[in-house]
DNA sequence: AACAATTGCTGTTGCCCATAGCAATCCCGA
DNA sequence: TCGGGATTGCTATGGGCAACAGCAATTGTT
């Protein structure tokens, strides 16, 4: 079959990511995590007390669609909210969050590691510079 | 504010995918297309009578999913399904789909160009075989 | 002729993301 | 100080994409 597609890097791009995104959503529903999920719980594992405004802002998520996602993580007992001023809510990990995060980190190490080792080894450096200059 | 999650290559994936993504969709918009219609009718073009099936197996899309998908094309008027045999049946270009097709060409044609162009010189030519490891 | 595989389809579900709008709170400049 | 604009968190809603289970009809194989 003729095929057009996969010589344009921007149908490769859509293939790729959609590839790899199913294995690691595979892996992290093992914890019953999204990705989205772990985004979230990593950045408030490095940022204590970050608001959720600020940390959608970061992840390029609409403040309408945090409430959903922080209410799940809440609700599972990952996350507390503490009110910083009359409209602001500072987050942090619960203790079983932070136990959650260290199995999520295991899982993402992992899979990034599987992610570059399947790339050939000559193009392997090239990836992560060129992908940030698409979207950074 | 710290942020350990662009230095993972499947995070930058996911973002640059979802960038690069929007700009190309906002585009066929113009023609009334979605990426997989515009994938679909590249396909379907660079094969004419090619089946439903074959279609679906080699983007990856479930049987399920391709009738909607092929009604709308169907219904647009830029595409003809004709039977092959009692259960298969065989899809074309229409004289209208042609035309589209070629306006899409030209969209995607600059969409590709200036993505690469965004991409620093020196790791240009690394992109396309980096994510081709990840999903062919 | 019988059975397995293929094809196209229905119906349903879940996830991701976007928009519009609202009440409460804050911040800053006049 | 105070008043208007910005910010924050939220509700409600909808669209696009893709997965699954299951079904009827047809084809192909043995």
């Amino acid at each position: 079959m003729r095929d057009p597609l996969p010589q344009y890097p921007g149908y490769a791009l859509r293939r790729a990511a959609h590839a790899t995104a199913a294995q690691l959503s595979a892996r992290l529903a093992d914890l019953g995590l999204k990705q989205v999920d772990a985004s979230v719980l990593l950045l408030v594992e490095a940022n204590p007390a970050i608001t959720a405004s600020a940390l959608g802002r970061h992840l390029d998520i609409q403040r309408a669609n945090m409430v959903p996602l922080l209410k799940r993580l809440e609700d599972a007992g990952w996350i507390d909210r503490t009110p910083i001023d009359g409209k602001s809510q500072g987050l942090t990990l619960t203790a079983s969050g932070k136990t959650l995060v260290g199995k999520a980190h295991a899982i993402i190490e992992e899979f990034e590691q599987n992610l570059l080792a399947r790339v050939p080894a000559e193009h392997r450096d090239h990836l992560l510079p060129a992908l940030d200059a698409l979207w950074r």
